[in-house]
RNA sequence: UGAGGGUUGGUCUAGCGGCAAGACGGCGGGUUCUGGCCCCGUUAACCCAGGUUCGAAUCCUGGACCCUCAGCCA
């Protein structure tokens, strides 16, 4: 191997998502005109800023992906930055889960790992500079009051009583307000702009509150937290951020961005902004998620169900998939819903070439095969991946008493239903035709068995030498040996395209969003079916086994996504 | 109704004064030991009205509709 070789290797290794080529968008358009004007000196410096206080879902990846790809291309840095102001809301446990799913997502920030924490001393010191400049002031307002003073979207509000404090008052009471001596909500810290302004955003924003409270790194060091505004222009600032990307609903927040940087001269990135995901049948606001957790919608922030990218991991979704998606969706400003089937046509498109083949009967139904002797046992060759043939190939067992899935019969089989039917003939994968010949019901009229013969010439699953063809293909299993094995299908979590239409999103949960079968027949290869593996169950899917509930010898699968099904799409026209 | 942002096939995205492009989906067909994959064909869009121009999705004017903002959240 040469030295060039192996160097690429690595970094495939440690950076996966830096290989794959990437579309343009609106921003590299901005990015480019920047780097062509030499505006950051070639530099190009983003970052992901998540507020520890919730786990990052599919959204998160829209912004995780195009900041940290962006870095990639345009051989910048990106920063993961925790943006936590808020220590009411925040916790480590937050932080962990975050640095994991970046990681995971196949990102990685190296050295620049940052706490807009870090930062508290050095913002509060802009903040005294800020008073000093006779930008800002103490406002002693109560909050109902500092809201009723704000005005509305119509009317200007009014001017504080406060508001022209003497620079030394102001200094001294934020001093007090810092050191601890002032109540919780009894003043704020607020930028001195115009009451009147038409963005409301401008009307003597909070800079900081008081709040005694820990914070889950500077401890109890500061009663005292500043507000997003003006901690992430600065912490930008600090960190010579040259792009500074956002979502859409920050827009009207630039001009104060933009202010307050202004205002105290320091070094200024641009803010740029894009439209959040919205993705059809599910939900993908923060606080919505915490409720799906907190009132036990689901099993946690991980639920499969979920669209969190631990939800997402552990259902089995590839990160590989997810930054797929990502890219196929694009970079805009109008606000979009993009169609949750391309999220599931990404994860296909790459387990289709990578997931080995396997055979599962989820709904099984018992043939016995009246002409195949009864203490006979034979071993099948089957093809672990089509679509690679280095994957190579494997063996299952065949006998008398097999499973194959409920659907792939009917005894009075419609038109176009070509699997099994009374006097009919198929092909067992990989191994014989079966012809059926009798069907077996319990008293309650239920199929319960089926009576078919095989040809002994179609071994293999070969085409017998009289040439005859069957119209279809069938996955089974062989009754004694077949492992049980729990399967979970899981399906969209929201039964409408857009739960948030509605005054209470939890109506439109879809109660068959789970549906547990625990009576399922897999070949025996799976027994020890190895974590982290996806396979595709021929005929049905995408299947993982479930990272938490699957224990050595007892895989418990997750159905990730279904194959294409072009039969079930006939029968609902039908 | 103040300010700001937005509007291109069913969905997402391109276009930057000169043939409206791609992906996903849909429909039809081919192939097939997965009704999968793959292949071929096809469908379908510039919010509206004026204006500038030889020529407008693109520039200008007016309108309609959608989204965001009145936290000591981010």
């Amino acid at each position: 191997m040469s030295g060039e070789n192996k160097a690429g290797d690595d970094k495939t290794h440690t950076d996966p998502a830096g290989k794959e080529k990437a579309s343009s968008n609106f921003i590299k358009h901005i990015i480019e005109a920047d780097l062509k004007t030499d505006k950051y000196g070639g530099r190009v410096v983003t970052r992901f800023p998540p507020e520890p206080n919730g786990y990052l879902h599919i959204g998160h990846a829209k912004s995780i992906c195009l900041n940290f790809g962006i870095a990639n291309q345009y051989q910048g840095t990106c920063h993961l930055r925790f943006d936590d102001t808020n220590p009411l809301k925040e916790s480590i446990e937050y932080v962990d889960a975050i640095k994991e799913d970046v990681r995971w997502l196949g990102f990685d920030w190296t050295k620049h790992l940052y706490y807009t924490s870090d930062y508290f001393d050095r913002l509060y010191e802009y903040a005294v500079e800020l008073i000093k400049r006779g930008k800002a002031y103490v406002d002693s307002l109560t909050p109902e009051e500092i809201r009723a003073f704000r005005g509305t979207l119509n009317e200007p509000g009014k001017e504080s009583p406060y508001r022209n404090r003497t620079v030394e008052e102001n200094l001294a009471l934020f001093e007090k307000m810092a050191k601890g001596e002032l109540e919780d909500g009894s003043c704020v810290l607020r930028a001195k702009i115009d009451m009147a302004s038409s963005n409301i955003v401008m009307r003597d924003p909070t800079l900081y509150r008081i709040r005694r409270q820990d914070h889950h790194r500077t401890g109890n060091k500061w009663c005292i937290y500043p507000m997003y505004d003006y901690a992430h222009c600065l912490s930008d600032s600090l960190e010579k951020i040259t792009h500074s990307i956002c979502t859409l609903e920050f827009v009207n927040n630039r001009e104060l961005y933009d202010w307050i940087l202004d205002a105290l001269e320091v070094y200024h990135p641009q803010q740029i902004e894009f439209a959040r995901l919205n993705l059809s049948y599910t939900i993908l606001s923060k606080r919505r998620l915490i409720q799906l957790v907190e009132e036990k919608h689901v099993s946690g922030w991980d639920d499969p169900r979920m669209p969190t990218l631990s939800g997402l991991r552990r259902r089995g979704y590839t990160a590989a998939a997810i930054r797929k998606f990502c890219d196929m969706i694009g970079v805009a400003r109008r606000d979009s819903m993009v169609d949750i089937s391309l999220l599931e046509h990404c994860l296909r498109e790459e387990l289709n070439v990578s997931a080995p083949r396997v055979m599962g009967v989820l709904h099984p139904l018992k043939i016995v095969i009246e002409n195949y002797p009864e203490d006979q046992s034979e071993m099948v060759e089957a093809i672990n991946n089509p679509e690679d043939e280095s994957m190579g190939t494997r063996e299952i067992p065949f006998s008398r008493v097999i499973y194959i899935e409920r659907d792939d019969f009917m005894e009075n089989p419609p038109k176009k239903f070509y699997r099994l039917g009374l006097g009919r003939e198929v092909r067992l994968r990989y191994a014989y035709f079966i012809t059926c010949h009798d069907v077996i019901k319990d008293e309650s009229g239920e199929i319960i068995e089926l009576r078919c013969t095989y040809d002994p010439e179609t071994r293999g699953g070969n085409t017998p030498p009289d040439g005859r063809k069957v119209k279809a293909t069938l996955h089974w299993v062989s009754k004694s040996h077949a492992i049980n094995a729990e399967v979970r299908l899981y399906d969209h979590l929201f039964s409408v395209e857009n739960p948030m239409q509605s005054s209470d999103f939890t109506e439109h949960l879809n109660p068959d969003s789970l549906v547990a079968l625990c009576n399922c027949k897999l070949e025996p290869g799976l027994k020890n079916a190895m974590s982290g593996v996806h396979y595709q169950f021929e005929r049905l899917g995408y299947f993982f086994p479930d990272p938490m509930d699957s224990s050595p010898g007892n895989p418990v699968f997750n159905r990730v996504a279904t194959l294409r099904d072009t039969w079930a799409k006939i029968k609902k026209k039908m």
